[in-house]
DNA sequence: ATCCTGCTAAACATAA
DNA sequence: TTTATGTTTAGCAGGA
């Protein structure tokens, strides 16, 4: 797996928790067989991590120079299943992690052998004919696929950042290099070995692993032959095979490939659409047994993965399963836009990787309109312990390429100062939190961010929640939508399913905005703005008895937990003040951040007009802004619905306007009154 | 140091 | 019984 589902992710908050659980969500449907870390590496093993590829590629040319030696001479039965099995590993190994080994890394291992470069060219280029064609093309192939579904699934997770020091943005222009390194290195590998493979003679090239890696257009030409052309050829009863497209009509072409090496050997590696265009015209493309579509008696066909015995039973196999009708067709259109989705989300990586290169060394003041996060960073994974590194200024500033890995990070933090963002991002800042602040303007600008970046939004799942909630058509949504509100917006939430949505679940009764209700088609959430002003926070239960303070709660409730809403109750009403006042007090124990809301109507009005225009076109229709409205929320007029919790919770009158509805019976919810207790609290 | 708040885990309840 | 959905509480950690 890319990444490892069950990883403790250890979250910003230092309780680390480990549910095993994780990433059902997002990754269910990845279940590569290679695992890849290619993702969650922290900083430090990042380094590592280099080093174990830097071992391993060394490692495989050492293997493969054994290989040469036992075999003297390069021939290519590509039968020694033995080999090809012990190549496998470390070939694999070097591309799934393609990210970290850079090209001059590799340069460097190359040099490092005892053998001379050219020695080791030669080496190289008879133990390709060995071996790395098939192997090649099945791990490329591999790679291709589990990187696509990857990205499209959880957009890559980038780094997992769990060290605390850096700030926000360190991490966010971190990961963005790690993402582009990714593509590139990807890219960067596959151009590599097929550049390696198209120097040996007597081979022809896999062509189809080549359209992996090849740019848009010139699979866009790619697709229009194979949709278009591929009939006529048909026809023709010849079979011009479009790399692995061909699969139609493929019909065993007697070998012969010399020539086809010919045509590589000029294109060493460059694929000129001209250059691939020719050689697809080719018709022996498995030749030599190394069909692209076929590695280790496997039918590499996608969702296929028939085994067969000889060559000639693939071809059948291919002939007959997969010929051109419209699952084959579609089944290619999906491959081909699983390449392009790769393709473009590398050029965009680097385009963003170039704003933002260009943003620090510019120290441009202005923010960047590149998808970073602008506003805040987020980053959970930051810490305060970034004091330290907050004075950016004394990290050398390397210069780096954008290859290295870790550099970056020190670039960054030479130039980027907490200052410059919003906040630095403790953990995982809350964003709305002492402010209503809209989160929707941030999640926007920052929507591509953290929809492909896996970094912990700055912001609290209460905000989130709202935010999903109030973006749907009807403002209303039902907890599973919520879920898929959160895994669609953000690659964060697209693993540890279990542990957000479990929080995603507290939240939504914790807080009193969120109003569950009833239909007849089962029950949604939706949002009360003005609960959500008020006091985002705990308001729905009881008093927040636990930590440090409350301790008088906590023995009192604790004695007695069957108990614990009666004592509660009568604790905070009865004994200690009339009920007018406490509902009062209620509104006023509600944390500061509402005062401006609390007490005079006009204040809550005010407050209230301004979030409406912060929040802009997202509220409309909900709450009318009044402070006396209902409260709850925007009740579809279509629905019957049936506010089941609280319907008329006293609160809700008492709202910021006030004292009135004192009398609060703890009859419905007496929890629900708690929040009375608490502003009780707040005077004992 | 204290208090407030958010997050997470967990126990528990309930309905399908 | 299992799963999804809700509710509530405890404890931890960050921020003010």
């Amino acid at each position: 797996m890319m990444q490892e589902a069950g990883t403790a992710e250890a979250t910003s908050n230092g309780t680390a928790k480990q549910n095993g659980v994780a990433a059902e969500l997002g990754l269910r449907d990845i279940r590569s067989k290679s695992a890849t870390p290619s993702s969650d590496i922290t900083a430090t093993n990042l380094m590592t991590l280099q080093q174990q590829q830097a071992l391993q590629v060394a490692r495989q040319l050492l293997l493969k120079q054994q290989q040469q030696q036992h075999q003297s001479g390069a021939i290519k039965s590509p039968k020694s299943n033995e080999k090809q099995a012990a190549l496998q590993v470390p070939v694999s190994v070097a591309m799934m992690t393609p990210q970290v080994i850079t090209p001059q890394q590799m340069q460097q291992i190359l040099q490092q052998q005892v053998l001379s470069p050219q020695q080791l060219q030669i080496l190289l280029q008879q133990q390709q004919a060995l071996m790395l064609q098939q192997q090649q093309l099945q791990d490329f192939y591999k790679k291709q696929q589990e990187s696509l579904q990857l990205q499209l699934l959880q957009q890559q997770h980038g780094s997992k950042q769990h060290s605390k020091e850096v700030s926000t943005q360190q991490l966010a222009f971190q990961q963005q290099l790690l993402q582009v390194q990714q593509l590139q290195q990807q890219h960067l590998l596959s151009l590599q070995r097929q550049g390696l493979l198209s120097i040996q003679a007597n081979q022809n090239l896999p062509l189809h692993s080549l359209t992996q890696g090849v740019i848009p257009a010139e699979l866009q030409q790619l697709w229009k032959e194979v949709t278009g052309t591929h009939v006529k050829e048909e026809f023709s009863g010849r079979n011009n095979g479009h790399r692995g497209l061909d699969l139609s009509s493929a019909s065993p072409v007697p070998p012969k490939s010399s020539h086809l090496n010919q045509q590589h050997a000029t294109t060493n590696g460059q694929y000129s659409s001209h250059a691939l265009k020719r050689e697809s015209s080719a018709p022996d493309e498995h030749t030599h047994h190394s069909h692209p579509l076929y590695a280790h008696g496997v039918c590499k066909w996608p969702g296929c993965e028939a085994v067969f015995e000889d060559f000639q039973s693939f071809l059948k196999h291919l002939n007959n399963e997969h010929a051109l009708d419209d699952r084959s067709t579609a089944q290619c259109r999906v491959q081909m836009q699983v390449v392009q989705q790769l393709e473009l989300q590398l050029a965009k990586d680097k385009e963003r990787l170039q704003a933002m290169m260009t943003h620090l060394h510019v120290k441009s003041t202005e923010p960047k309109p590149t998808p970073q996060p602008l506003n805040l960073v987020s980053n959970a994974t930051l810490s305060k312990t970034a004091p330290g590194a907050s004075p950016p200024l004394s990290l050398p500033q390397t210069p780096t390429t954008p290859t290295t890995p870790l550099t970056p990070l020190s670039q960054a933090h030479s130039v980027i100062t907490p200052t410059s963002l919003h906040s630095v991002g403790p953990i995982r800042r809350r964003y709305s939190d002492k402010y209503s602040m809209p989160i929707s303007p941030d999640i926007g600008q920052n929507k591509e961010f953290y929809m492909n970046t896996d970094v912990r939004p700055p912001f609290t799942y209460a905000s989130l929640i709202r935010q999903a909630i109030l973006e749907s058509p009807e403002r209303q949504l039902t907890l599973n939508e919520i879920y898929n509100w959160f895994t669609r917006m953000f690659a964060y939430f697209r693993r540890n399913a279990a542990t957000w949505k479990g929080a995603v679940r507290t939240n939504l009764s914790l807080h009193k905005c969120f109003v569950r209700v009833e239909d007849d088609f089962g029950s949604f959430w939706t949002v009360d703005n003005e609960e959500f002003i008020r006091g985002r926070h705990i308001q729905r239960g009881r008093p927040r008895r636990h930590g440090v303070d409350n301790n008088n709660y906590d023995k009192l409730l604790v004695q007695s937990p069957a108990l614990v809403k009666n004592i509660q109750t009568s604790l905070g009403y009865g004994p200690v003040l009339p009920a007018t006042f406490q509902a009062s007090m209620a509104e006023n124990s509600i944390p500061l951040y509402t005062t401006a809301s609390i007490g005079s109507p006009t204040l809550n009005s005010l407050a209230n007009a301004i979030r409406e225009e912060m929040n802009g076109a997202m509220d409309h229709g909900n709450s009318n802004g009044s402070d006396s409205s209902p409260g709850r929320s925007p009740l579809p007029a279509m629905h019957h619905i049936n506010i089941k919790e609280e319907p008329l919770d006293p609160e809700e009158h008492e709202g910021p306007l006030s004292l009135v509805t004192a009398n609060h019976s703890p009859d419905f919810d007496h929890h629900r009154d708690y929040e009375d207790d608490h502003g009780n609290e707040d005077m004992l």
